[in-house]
DNA sequence: GTCGGACTTGGAGTGCACTCGAAGTCAAGC
DNA sequence: GCTTGACTTCGAGTGCACTCCAAGTCCGAC
C-alpha cells in the first residue's frame, strides 16, 4: 500500500508543496519511493514519520533541528541517547513556553474580566 | 518620571529597535513624548501598554491584530464590546492552541519513553 | 490521438516580524 | 572645542517557513 503526494498531503494535513519542501530540505529519512513515471509513492512508514515531524514542528521545533533529528535517525545505529537528549531538550523548551503562554493568558483573562464588567455596566445603565 | 528608549527597552524586554518599529507600525496608543532634543520619553502608561501588547504578541497575536486593538483603544469611546470580542476571540484561539500543543507534547513524551527504555536497556546489557 | 489532470523540477516570490546600517544630531565631560 | 555615546530617521536586509510558478512529462479516458 502506498499513496500519491496528494493522498499523503490530505492524510498528513500538509500541502503537497510542503511535502516536497520537507524532502528537499532533508527532513525525510530517505528519498521517497518513486513510481515508474517518477511520481512519489508514500508508504505507511513515511506517513508515520511525517506525523512525528509534524508534531515536532507544531510544538515549535525549527526545521533545522528536525533535520538534525532526522540525520540521527537516518544514521540509525547506537545514537539513541543523542536522539533522546534532543527530544528531552525540546520537551523542556515546550513546557517552559506552555507555562509562559499560560501566564500571559491569565493576565489577558484578567483584562477580559475588566471589559466584561464595563460592558455589562454600560448595558444595565442604558 | 519617564524613561529613555534604552530604559524602556530593558524594562520591557524588547529592543530599542523593536520599540521604534512598534511605534512606526501604529501599535502605540499615541506618539511617544519627546524631549527637547527629540529623544523619546516613555511614561509609565506607555510601559503598561507595552506590557499588554507584549502579552498579546507572546500568545501569538499578529502585529496586524494588535494594531486593530490599539486602534480601538485609541478611538476611546464606547467600543469596549468590540475590544472585548477581539480579546475573547484571541483567548479562544490561544486555548485551542494550548490544547493542541499539549496533545502533541504527550505524543512526543511517549516517544521519549520509548527511547528511555532503549537507552537503559543498552546501558544494562553493556 | 488528444485532452485533462496529477504529477515532476528548479528557482523565484511571499509574509511576517523584526533587525540592522548609514548618516546625522545633540548633550555632557574632559 | 572636541570626543563620546545615546539617540534620531529612513530604508534596506535578514531568517524562517513555506508557497507559488513555469515548463515539462505522463497516464487514463474519451
Amino acid at each position: 500500500m502506498s499513496y500519491s503526494i496528494a493522498e499523503a498531503a490530505s492524510r498528513s494535513g500538509l500541502t503537497a508543496h510542503t511535502l516536497r519542501y520537507y524532502e528537499r530540505d532533508g527532513l525525510m529519512l530517505a528519498g521517497v519511493d518513486r513510481s515508474a513515471s517518477g511520481h512519489r509513492r508514500y508508504t505507511e512508514r513515511d506517513l508515520t514519520w511525517i506525523e512525528l515531524i509534524t508534531r515536532l514542528r507544531a510544538t515549535g521545533m525549527p526545521i533545522r533541528e528536525v533535520r538534525k533529528y532526522a540525520d540521527l535517525v537516518r544514521t540509525g545505529d547506537g545514537n539513541e541517547a543523542e536522539r533522546l537528549a534532543l527530544l528531552v531538550a525540546h520537551r523542556e523548551r515546550v513546557e517552559a513556553q506552555l507555562a509562559e503562554v499560560t501566564a500571559h493568558l491569565r493576565a489577558i483573562d484578567h483584562k477580559i474580566g475588566i471589559y466584561e464588567g464595563k460592558v455589562e455596566q454600560a448595558r444595565t445603565s442604558a
